[in-house]
DNA sequence: AATACGGGGTG
DNA sequence: CACCCAGTATT
């Protein structure tokens, strides 16, 4: 057996452990969603457990772990799951798309690894190694993300969704990576489009070809609306379950880590957040949901 | 079609 | 410092 072994969530097929890992990967690096992986699921077992809780304390759980509205959504999709299905979550595609925080890979991915459905789950290592097998190097790109997902659709092999998606995603995340292609190495080689991949010829493609930086980017992370929002939460993250915290508390103690020219921007922030589902107004007070 | 949304790891 | 990461929802 190759690949990945280790991961908590390949080997088992428990609907709701693999929609919280699911859930949690979104963006966020394997080796990071690990260590908190299963003191999330000790923290909340089942649907049942999760649509129980307040969402705040799945904020809390989802510390580490950024892009924190994953935690509302998680939390909303619990509630719904144990509602709408009485704790069962569906395999039908257009079901699991209608809950939140499941779009088009994460459907493809719950059926595939919880109900070892044919699908394919067309992530960003997906898309780079079929662009790279079927067209050659990705800068720059010579297909679209509907080819790239037909592509990959076609190639699943019947009743092997499971283990073909682990096989896919382990090879684009430690063989054909964004930075570098093990050519030597891969299994691939022989029928891939790219092989053998210069290493200077990719760098220098993902430099030509370099996305443009969005604003919000550009500008130094402690200037940016994203290092207000962690610093409240963070701090709100601190106030224990169902207490709350005065919005003139939290501006005063955030002021030893917020750069003082922007302390007057929380109050709107915090507004943000609100309109988010993240926090919740009491008066003159806040917490998490 | 663009943008917002975290934050830590890597070369 | 720039790029990258098991994407989704909103505008």
């Amino acid at each position: 057996m190759h690949g990945r072994t280790h991961l908590p969530w390949r080997t088992t097929r428990d609907p709701y452990r693999i929609v919280v890992s699911e859930l949690m990967l979104q963006q966020t690096q394997v080796e990071r969603v690990i260590p908190l992986y299963e003191a999330f699921l000790a923290r909340f077992p089942s649907f049942e457990a999760l649509a129980a809780a307040d969402a705040g304390d799945v904020v809390r759980a989802w510390r580490g772990l950024g892009y924190n509205s994953r935690a509302v959504r998680l939390h909303a999709l619990g509630r719904a799951v144990v509602e709408r299905y009485g704790g069962r979550l569906p395999s039908d595609t257009a079901e699991l798309r209608a809950l939140p925080g499941i779009g088009a890979y994460t459907a493809a991915a719950v059926r595939a690894f919880a109900f070892e459905l044919d699908d394919a789950a067309v992530d960003v290592n997906l898309r780079r190694v079929i662009h790279r097998v079927a067209f050659g190097l990705e800068h720059p790109a010579q297909a679209d993300d509907r080819t790239l997902d037909t592509l990959a659709i076609a190639a699943v092999p019947r009743g092997g969704a499971h283990d073909w998606n682990s096989a896919m995603m382990d090879l684009g995340a430690t063989i054909c990576t964004a930075r570098s292609a093990k050519c030597l190495v891969c299994p691939l080689r022989d029928t891939c489009a790219a092989a053998p991949v210069d290493s200077a010829t990719l760098a220098a493609r993902v430099r030509e070809h370099a996305a443009r930086r969005t604003p919000q980017e550009a500008i130094p992370f402690e200037r940016t609306t994203r290092f207000l929002r962690g610093r409240i939460i963070d701090r709100l993250r601190d106030v224990p379950a169902r207490e709350s915290l005065a919005l003139d508390a939290l501006q005063h103690d955030l002021a030893a880590v917020v750069p003082s020219d922007r302390l007057h921007e929380i109050p709107a922030v915090v507004d943000a957040l609100v309109r988010d589902g993240i926090v919740m107004r009491e008066a003159t007070r806040i917490r998490l949901s």
